[in-house]
RNA sequence: GGAAGUUUAGCUCAGCUGGGAGAGCACCUGCCUUACAAGCAGGGGGUCAUAGGUUCGAACCCUAUAACUUCCACCA
């Protein structure tokens, strides 16, 4: 036998243990015909990222269904990549760029690349191995990274392909502005919060009267950009303005007064000015009236060469400007507090500015309708399923996505212009001359694709799309995407649209979502709270196992759950119990030969009680996990391994151990080592390390844990009526103890047990079981407790009557007490039973077996009444 | 304005298609019993948010209410 450690201490072997899989291949996914294919996606983590809780929660759930599956026998593929997140990693640069007094202009786009690229090198690498620190068990030779050749040109065909189908066109639209990154955004990137703000009620004077208009708004500065203002077409109050000018302040611009059903009478002035360059209601009114728009902001956030004396101010410093010198014309008629809804930048957190400017878009109603319906065909499932109701209500309300950004790292979009006929030509090759007139001088658009249009085809680019690659015929469509609510639109959305356009079929079968990892106190971790965790310093101080445990036991599918460094020690502590039974089991094993077959060997009535307890869970385990049910899988095992192996099955197994019956040694052994290797195989799944590292010293077995077989149930071993009849064992032992401690009875101390009972032979056969696990000397089968003699606690067990002689330390009148107390209850459970079956409707309408078990159960109470009245009356 | 979620023991949360309320931590009592004190044994503690309804039977299904959380939309 080799050594093993008194102690758990995972630092012993995490790494080794990782070190040898990935030596030998275990996570490597070959094409087998003969196998089922199993294939999941992992959502590729930014290039810039470094692996936090929730990357920790996600890819530990991934694992778990990875593992299990690779067990069961499929050919599995979990195919590991990285993001190149074009606008994170390119804020990032440039602020680094900054601290050395770098701009992206004056460094010029080919510099600013290869400084990108070189970030990709120094820091791509770095969250991969936070993964395998964790235990990700991916395909690392299959490491696929969004910017990588393959991924580059399923990007270009995607492109390609929607544009010639007229499914991406160029435009003039209103988008999402992030004056800090300087680029555009798509919906999906503006997060909404309520702000504390003003609105400014300024009076616009109508030409040729003395009157005025007032109108309110939030952004003082855009009225540079006004060129009309609207009213209601039934609010009387404005009726004899409309079609009147104004002259519009600080501009001097004359503006018309227009009528708009756009309109709310009742909120503000009911009179609204419309600038059509920088809000997307106010576009829509200056199309409806031919309305000039007018943009008056840099794409810096700074006011243009449109706002005269104020250009060249910041947006902020403008408003201010522009506000005061309302104020000194007696145009500024109030100023109220007001908190309105502002959307930031999901980056950089900046307030956007809505403004109009030519960016490229998909088309997205075609798109969106086969994607919902493929939801609704449940040709993809979510789970849970009221996620679908997250995904519905995106795609139903989906406008148009923007996909160009105005950044360099990225997937440059692949269309030239001609300077000189003026045509636009999109390619899958970089085009030197124009398709069109032949000419040279063609430009490139300078723009990039979002992010999430590499992302979006990330389920087939990475396995060779467009070619029909053996690979994509293999494990294409995936099975099961894991991710977390806050993506579905994001990523899970774009995928479905994207993989039905253009492979046909949906991307996966599965979506299996969950939640948000919290702080303690429930609140959300970030940087700027501090509250943030480190999942690496929790991995070097309770290991890769204990932090993944704790972060899927007691997680209700898609509930948001609190880390707590407590759950992870209790996991630590759970590990240490499975580490310490199996040193107990590989201590008694010895050097002596088990047979590994439970068919060699004669079993106990104990033997057969775990042996059925194991299969139960086996059964409940498959289950659970096959419906994604990743906490309760864990929970169901965990108890097993802790309740019945650990504190019952080994306890129970030591007589025969230390015993003198040969022939029962050995058959314990076995029926332990069955139970063990089974249960680590069930625990592979959930904490990979300290299982393989156990498994590695079970004699007689061969290989590795993380490729044996799942175990599976066997209903030859399930022994029903055994293990029911057995509980009978359990119950005593509970019995006694309870006797014990109900007279302050030192645990150390034997008592002499006195049983009535019609099951001898079972209490016989387990005769030494009982005696030590009850601390009892002896066991006497009598007629009556009268032999037991006067002095005697008793208790009353479904198999038994126990008598317990007790000398001093009974008090006759306590002990009238707690059988008065004990009959309370057997009364309780027999009116209860009568109540159901005296209720006609209950025995006609419900279920016969569950009347026949309440009748059994009366009968059995009424016994036990019966027995604790006469035990009573003998005091 | 629309939608989703949550409300169960002191705390954190499980509870699968309706059939006698569970776990971990905390607490109380007693134990270093030759795998494990990161442990063992025993124990206390809950009007399952509230009010109705359906049902033989409801923590679970339906309706309403309240509180909290989140997502979407948005009135300048």
């Amino acid at each position: 036998m080799k050594e093993i450690k008194t102690t758990y201490n995972p630092r012993d072997f995490e790494d080794r243990i990782y070190a040898d899989w990935e030596q030998n291949k275990c996570f490597h996914a070959e094409i087998d015909q003969n196998k089922v294919p199993f294939t999941v996606m992992m959502p590729p983590p930014n290039i810039t990222g470094q692996l936090h809780l929730g990357h920790a929660m996600d890819e530990t759930m991934q694992d778990i269904v990875v593992r299990f599956k690779r067990m069961q026998g499929y050919c599995v593929l979990w195919m590991p990549g990285t993001d190149h997140a074009s606008i994170a990693t390119e804020v990032k640069i440039v602020e680094k760029m900054k601290e050395e007094g770098l701009t992206k202009e004056n460094l010029g786009r080919e510099e600013f690349l290869k400084r990108a690229w070189a970030w990709k090198e120094q820091y791509g690498g770095r969250i991969v191995s936070q993964l395998k620190k964790l235990g990700s068990s991916c395909d690392w030779d299959r490491l696929a990274f969004t910017m990588d050749e393959r991924c580059s040109r399923a990007v270009r065909e995607a492109f390609a392909r929607l544009y010639e189908k007229g499914l991406i066109y160029r435009g003039s639209r209103i988008i999402n502005w992030c004056p800090c990154c300087k680029t555009a955004l798509s919906d999906a990137e503006v997060e909404y919060s309520e702000d504390a703000g003003h609105f400014w009620h300024f009076r616009y004077p109508v030409d040729g009267t003395e009157e005025y208009i007032t109108i309110a708004t939030t952004r003082p500065e855009t009225m540079l950009g006004d060129t009309a203002v609207a009213v209601h077409p039934n609010d009387a109050r404005y009726t004899s303005l409309v079609g009147k000018t104004l002259t519009l302040p600080l501009v001097g611009r004359k503006i018309p007064v227009v009528a708009d059903e756009y309109v709310d009478p009742a909120f503000g002035t009911g009179a609204v000015k419309i600038t059509p360059a920088h809000d997307p209601n106010d576009f829509e009114v200056g199309l409806r009236h031919n309305l000039p728009v007018i943009r008056i902001l840099n794409d810096d956030g700074t006011v243009n060469e449109e706002g005269g004396v104020y250009a060249g101010l910041d947006r902020y410093e403008a408003r201010k400007r522009i506000v005061a010198d309302m104020e000194k014309l007696g145009l500024l008629a109030k100023v109220e507090a007001h908190t309105h809804n502002v959307g930031h930048c999901y980056r950089c957190h900046a307030t956007v500015e809505p403004l109009v400017s030519k960016q490229w878009f998909v088309r997205m109603a075609p798109l969106a309708k086969p994607a919902i319906d493929a939801v609704m065909k449940n040709k993809t499932r979510f789970t849970p399923d009221r996620f679908a109701k997250i995904y519905y209500n995106w795609l139903e309300n989906i406008r148009d996505w923007c996909i160009s950004r105005q950044l360099w790292w990225g997937h440059r979009i692949p269309v030239w212009y001609c300077d000189d006929c003026g045509a636009e030509s999109c390619s899958r090759t970089d085009l030197e001359v124009c398709p069109k007139c032949g000419s040279k001088h063609i430009r490139r658009d300078e723009d990039v694709l979002d992010t999430w249009f590499s992302s979006a085809l990330w389920p087939f680019s990475t396995l060779g799309w467009p070619e029909e690659t053996p690979e994509f015929n293999y494990f294409y469509p995936t099975d099961v995407l894991v991710t977390g609510y806050d993506i579905i639109p994001f990523w899970v959305m774009r995928m479905m649209f994207s993989g039905i356009r253009h492979t046909g079929k949906v991307p996966f079968r599965d979506v299996l979502i969950h939640g948000l990892v919290r702080d303690e106190q429930g609140r959300k971790m970030s940087k700027s709270l501090g509250n943030g965790v480190d999942p690496l310093e929790i991995i070097e101080k309770y290991g890769a196992d204990s932090l993944r445990l704790s972060l899927i036991t007691g997680v209700a599918p898609g509930n948001d759950t609190r880390f707590s460094e407590a759950k992870v020690e209790a996991s630590r502590n759970f590990i240490n119990k499975v580490w310490n039974a199996s040193r107990f089991v590989l201590m008694n094993v010895g050097d002596s030969k088990v047979p590994t077959d439970l068919k060699a060997v004669k079993l106990q009535p104990a033997d057969r009680w775990i042996i059925s307890r194991l299969m139960a869970t086996v059964k409940e385990a498959t289950l659970a996990l096959r419906k994604y049910d990743l906490g309760i899988a864990a929970d169901k095992i965990c108890d097993f391994t802790w309740n019945d192996f650990c504190d019952w099955y080994i306890e129970l197994s030591k007589p025969a151990l230390y015993g003198n019956d040969p022939e029962k040694k050995r058959s314990t052994l076995c029926v332990l080592l069955y139970v063990l290797s089974n249960t680590l195989k069930l625990l592979h799944p959930f904490i990979p390390f300290v299982t393989e590292e156990l498994y590695g010293y079970l004699p007689g077995v061969e290989g590795r844990i993380i490729t044996a077989d799942y175990p599976r149930y066997d209903s030859k071993l399930a022994y029903k009526e055994e293990a029911k009849s057995f509980e009978g064992v359990i119950n005593l032992i509970k019995a006694v103890r309870a006797i014990k401690t109900s007279v302050n009875c030192p645990p150390a101390k034997k008592v002499h047990l006195y049983l009535v009972t019609e099951s001898k032979r079972l209490f016989t056969v387990n005769k030494g079981a009982i005696l030590r696990l009850a601390g009892a000397s002896e066991i006497d089968f009598v007629e009556s407790g009268a032999e037991a003699g006067e002095k005697t606690v008793s208790q009353v067990t479904e198999a038994a009557h126990i008598f317990v002689p007790l000398g001093e330390l009974v008090n006759i009148e306590e002990e009238r007490a707690r059988l008065r107390k004990e009959l309370e209850r057997v009364e309780g459970e027999i009116a209860r039973a009568e109540g159901k079956l005296s209720n006609a409707n209950f025995v006609m309408k419900a279920p016969k077996k569950l009347v026949e078990d309440e009748r059994a159960k009366k009968q059995k109470f009424l016994e036990m009444k019966q027995k604790l009245e006469l035990q009573l009356a003998s005091l």
